[in-house]
RNA sequence: GGGCGUGUGGCCUAGUCUGGAUAAGGCGACAGCUUCCUAAGCUGUAAAUCGAGGGUUCGAAUCCCUCUACGCCCGCCA
């Protein structure tokens, strides 16, 4: 069984294709505003090609167009597509009942991806402003996923460098009382202390940057006491961030550390193919690659490496690894994104990482820094979330056990922390405001899982007093809906392009905003149509139910949002 | 100064890549809806010269140019 819009679409192409000649790129299906239909086709863009007037070609093509799934309307130059509603409805519910939470993946591509996302620092815990890295990292993973890929999910531990060197440096010569308290006992807050400590010391004494800059030397030049040191900090920060993603559903498949890079000697090896360059020069020993009389330094003076190079280095290594690279970087990498491109390229490697970059996000108009430590913790938005949905469920529930409270909380307080992310597009920047964040209605993510409950308290009502699952969908009259449950259907219908489209740009945000819309027509549903106090449509519409639950779970999935038992 | 990105009702955003027929949703405001499957819901009203100006086009929020506000980058940091 597959889905009935992206079968429509391809009747009407294909017919299209029939009747007039013009290239297949040029066939413009949209999807207009529904009062329209369900696809549109504007014939300006033929009239050029067939050298016809446009309303003239959409005369000609509605009268010669003949679709099996549904029909055409001309209006002026544009034609008009609705689908066969009875089809439509059938096949969806069909097709749903079938695929179950799989409903709108697409077929297997047979390639692999890999998608490398937050790879922050780990000198600290992760801050609001830097979730959003994961976040949109994870959720692409799952679009991926729901697009027919195999995913592996990295994190590049960026475990050696200047600012490791920092941390590294307090913990080796401050003492714990000279610093504040911890703000919460895990790893990641616990060690942060050191690293701001020594940041605001090294401010002040520059002296202290040779000490820095020793500690560097000594790693790469394979003090072991040094690196072991190194990496058993980033061990140990990396633990403190790891908990937090894996609270909010966001698993790591594998992590690479910098540091074997440098171990496995592949930095050395990609300076040395870059040197074979034209565009590799150096300057007081110091070796840069140029490009738009830009230059970026691959290795110091004194010969150690830098980040370009590593990164370089990882690059090379990943692309053996995977037919798609996917990255999600901050803004502020973009020019380091172009400048990985370009000698990418230059080196012949493939494939070439695609980058998704993500503006950052303000806390009430300030800038978040782990450095100054001016910021909003990931944990401590997941902690007042989690209270806040608590409060929310004690306003409405007196009815349920500890247990259940406690479990719902969390489900309702980590979908909103991610829904609320996910939904602005990745290059537009956020203001974290803890009221819109913490704002449970409308576009949220409990808004969605609100209608999930609705639909999960539906069927299992009528289980219970029917003691048995919906089985023989052939006995049901699945070509009788009303007009809503049409819409509820036509909205179902659309899983799959909106999963395509995601996928195809990248755009983590079209799944959000799609769920939103899918919850909402539920919604409507459920007001108009009963269901267990139906007369005659009961199975239909149950049947009906399950197909939007799990299309809604489908969704959920796609983004890393939990289905609480009830709400 | 140069490069990149963002600017859409009071506020937050979708639509911009791939130009198309009355600019879509949420928050807030106002007016309503609970003898009936959970009101974290639903209905309705008011509110937008799509940052400004010019251009291309049969047609521009969408493409091009200029300007402007804001963010990011312009390190032998990452």
């Amino acid at each position: 069984m597959s889905y009935a819009l992206l079968e429509f679409k391809n009747e009407i192409i294909d017919e299209i294709l029939d009747i007039v000649e013009v290239p297949e790129e040029e066939i413009d299906i949209e999807r207009p505003s529904e009062e329209r239909g369900d696809y549109a086709l504007p014939c300006y863009p033929f009239s050029p090609i067939l050298k016809k007037d446009p309303e003239e070609i959409a005369r000609e093509l509605s009268e010669k167009i003949e679709l099996e799934n549904g029909s055409v309307e001309r209006s002026g130059p544009y034609l008009n597509f609705n689908i066969d509603e009875d089809r439509l409805s059938k096949d969806t519910v069909i097709t749903c009942l079938e695929k179950e939470e799989d409903f709108g993946s697409l077929h297997s591509k047979g390639e692999k991806v890999i998608v490398e996302h937050t790879s922050a620092n780990p000198n600290g815990p992760l801050h609001v402003g830097r979730a959003r890295n994961p976040i949109i990292g994870d959720t692409i993973a799952r679009i991926y996923e729901k697009a027919g890929y195999e995913v592996e999910r990295q994190y590049y531990i960026n475990d050696i460098g200047k600012q490791m060197a920092i941390l590294t440096w307090g913990v080796l010569n401050l003492d714990e009382e000279d610093l504040p308290d911890t703000e919460r006992d895990k790893d990641d807050h616990d060690l942060v202390r050191y690293y701001q400590k020594a940041s605001r010391l090294l401010e002040e004494d520059e002296e202290l940057e040779d000490e820095i800059q020793e500690i560097i030397g000594a790693m790469e030049a394979g003090d072991e006491k040094i690196f072991t040191q190194l990496t058993e900090n980033a061990e140990t920060v990396m633990s403190g961030i790891t908990e937090s993603l894996e609270r909010l559903e966001i698993p790591i498949d594998s992590y690479k550390r910098e540091s074997s890079l440098i171990k496995e000697s592949s930095v050395e090896d990609v300076i040395k193919e870059l040197w074979e360059l034209e565009d590799t020069k150096k300057e007081d020993g110091a070796i840069y690659y140029e490009d738009e009389d830009r230059k970026t330094f691959v290795t110091r003076e004194n010969g150690t490496n830098l980040y370009p190079a590593r990164d370089l280095a990882y690059h090379v290594w990943k692309s053996k690894r995977a037919d798609r690279l996917i990255n999600i970087l901050g803004e502020d990498h973009k020019s380091h994104g172009r400048f990985l491109l370009d000698a990418l390229e230059d080196l012949n490697v493939e494939p070439l990482p695609e980058t998704v970059f993500h503006s950052f996000v303000t806390f009430e108009g300030e800038e978040m820094s782990t450095r100054k430590g001016s910021y909003v913790t990931l944990d401590e938005f997941m902690d007042t979330a989690h209270e806040h949905a608590e409060e929310e469920i004690l306003k409405r529930r007196d009815d349920l056990s500890k247990t259940d409270i406690e479990d719902i909380a969390e489900k309702v307080g980590m979908g909103a922390v991610r829904y609320n992310i996910i939904k602005v597009q990745p290059e537009k920047p956020i203001d974290f405001v803890w009221e819109e964040a913490l704002n449970f209605q409308g576009e949220s993510a409990p808004f969605i899982q609100y209608s999930y409950t609705r639909a999960k308290s539906i069927l299992e009502k009528w289980r219970k007093k029917e003691g048995e699952d919906l089985s023989k969908t052939e006995k049901l009259d699945l070509e009788s809906f009303e007009e809503g449950e049409i819409r509820l259907l036509k909205k179902i219908a659309e899983l799959p392009l909106i999963l395509r489209k995601a996928a195809d740009q990248n755009a983590p945000h079209h799944p959000a905003r799609y769920a939103h819309g899918l919850a909402a027509e539920f919604n409507q549903f459920y007001r108009d149509y009963p269901v267990l106090h139906s007369k005659n449509q009961k199975l239909e519409r149950i049947a009906l139910v399950k197909s939007f639950k799990f299309a809604i779970t489908s969704v959920l999935e796609t983004l890393g949002i939990k289905k609480p038992k009830e709400m």
